[in-house]
DNA sequence: AATGAATGAGGGTTCATTCAT
DNA sequence: CATGAATGAACCCTCATTCAT
């Protein structure tokens, strides 16, 4: 048949996307079949390739995209945020909130990776890379100033990212914690696994305060709540 | 044909395992053909359904054995250590030798759980759940001491135990920093994050001292790193 | 979209038809593909509808206006020449000089008749049979003048046929030989393998002399060079 | 399913090749789909892949067997004949006999070539040309001893071979002419169209009479029909 | 005159699995 | 204990073609 009447190629587009993301979350990308995909969106099969060359890039395209976000945003969160200790607890904060809002991208972005070809493997993990480095970098300030803890700022980074990002295995906005709170739990984790005992911040009141009120920029709050 | 000369049965079908494992940890469970497998351990492919029952067991198998070990050892590991914070560090000396001994296991059960089957899945959770539940049980004994500053026993265990499985990811036997350091790097990390701060145990040579040498269990140690 | 500024039907459905020539050249008709042809043109591969009625039609229009132009051609060239050698002379002059000029027209002419639907290939080999039928008749009459040794004028047709038309399969016009000169050997092999021995023309020089000047139609003659 | 009872490897791999080469013959590569083939042969399409790698080395299988026993069985042939009019006869007679005889196979070493890809075709067409070196070197010895009147013997090896390679066009083993006569009047062809005309040969009867009857070799006849 | 969105059929190919031998 | 022949379903993908815009 031809045109589809009131057939829209971008409102297709963003829907075989979205439909792309959820299925490949679900079942994996191996697992998910283009027909499953196509119906999902009420297509043929064969028409989706209107939209992307092939299963590969379809994938390519949600992670690469995932993580230009990713580290746009975090660049963003981080922006103008002075201190290893704030920058550390600002990189805790965003990227908490970040997974626990973007699950199924999230873990796509960290479970398929090994589906990638190796060309595309290589792109997204230099752009993982790139994100890390954000962390490590503060931890490596901190550690310079003496604020930290860290003999190796690189396994450190490994740790920590990985505590974090764990969180989008059993999140569920419906649960009995709210975004804050669970903000404030890993903040103290990440900060009292970090931070200098004899430097101050050893009250554990105080450990996540900063993140709960930076009173100097509280529309960075709110936005991050809603994130 | 006959039996090749000098095969054997269980032989067979350890080696049938090993290159399983092997397949699915590199190429993930959906990818790995079992013409590959079989081509492997030098049979063909329908001769493997002599050693299990279909593809989807063999991954229960795997992941099922393996669990088993993972928590037997611990017990093991754990067993006549007194006290929130002893059985804390040797939890996660345990976990972090096991995982950095045995990748491939350690990968496909956390990643290949989704390939299984509704049963089977809900068989592989509930082992994991056990053993998340060692670690559980030593962080409320050490709230409810007032030793650990832990107001949500379940996150903190999931988060930690996220962190220290994070390893398998990236660690290599031939890597810069030898099992010892890495303990010691990853035991600061931990308990940092959950000790109360008040409560000693504040000096980090302390921290991670337990795992380098409680020199009234030297077997202990080695014991640990074969495990 | 409106139309692209300047575009025209006309030059379209020229590109389009030489584009396709190449393709099917190139590729065969089976292999190649309409979004190929549109590409190559400029078009979406929908637009072509406009240009014919499908890809089978596409096919037939370019095999019946090559047949079609041959056949006028040729009977142009043989027109007010008179006598079974003079004929088979200016049959082979012709054929050959057409051969080299229209190599992809003339392959596909040849190799894609099994591409075309039965009724379609029925014209096509109707129109084939006209054209053999200019060379068949030459060879009749020398045959009943006593001029041809030849039994069986239909199968020394397909003979001489064959031969002449091979060349399109490897001639190249930057190759060593000039078309004059190939024109001459090809000459002397049929009019040898035709004539009668007794009858003069036995000296190879004078074999393929008269294709050189009849001097009665130079126009012709010039044509043909450039060709 | 399994086995089908009484299923055989090398009868069904026999059998596919057959029903490949005349589906290739009627339909061209291109056109032919393995689904078609399978169901030729009673199986499913996945099953052909027990048989070969693929389409295209299916096609490449049949050629470069083709092939080599066109050359083989040339070379049998020719083997002991002396003298390049000898020579020459002989390879007319043996070409015309095995192009009449495998229609099929001829017919897709010539026409699909284009269809392999470009490694196989390199091959392909390595093999063909040391096929036509035969032609080519008894015509070079001819022409060395002054029996033939060949100029360019690469351009009169093409253009024999293509006259008569031509009559697996249109050949049928009802027709009304014997192979023994089209035989008889090729040669006639051949040799009338590079024969020396000063020296001898030069009565019809004579051209051909080698192909008729060689009185003393009869078995050589009846074997190259056999060939 | 041409696009852009879609179809539906079919392509080659791979897969887990079965079972007579 | 293992093979070797086969299945049937599904895979990703390409194709010629249609037609509202």
């Amino acid at each position: 048949m031809a045109r589809t009447i009131g057939s829209n190629g971008a409102r297709t587009a963003k829907a075989i996307r979205q439909a792309g993301v959820q299925l490949i979350y679900r079942h994996g990308y191996e697992a998910m079949s283009l027909r499953q995909l196509a119906s999902e969106v009420g297509l043929q099969s064969g028409s989706l390739y209107k939209y992307f060359e092939n299963k590969q890039s379809l994938l390519f395209d949600i992670v690469r995209d995932h993580m230009e976000d990713l580290i746009s945003k975090a660049e963003a969160a981080m922006d103008g945020v002075d201190g290893p200790l704030p920058r550390l607890k600002a990189f805790v904060d965003f990227h908490l909130r970040y997974h626990m809002t973007r699950k199924a991208h999230v873990f796509i972005a960290n479970m398929e990776i090994r589906s990638l070809d190796a060309p595309h493997r290589a792109v997204a993990i230099e752009m993982r890379r790139r994100y890390e480095q954000m962390l490590e970098d503060a931890l490596r300030l901190g550690a310079a100033e003496g604020a930290f803890r860290v003999s190796e700022p690189k396994v450190s980074t490994y740790a920590i990212i990985s505590m974090l990002t764990g969180i989008c295995m059993w999140y569920r906005p419906d649960g009995r914690l709210t975004q804050d709170e669970l903000v404030a739990i890993y903040t103290d984790l990440v900060v009292g696994g970090v931070a200098s005992p004899e430097r101050g911040a050893a009250k554990p009141a105080e450990l996540s305060a900063p993140a709960e009120a930076p009173p100097t920029a509280p529309s960075v709050r709110s936005r991050r709540v809603r994130a």
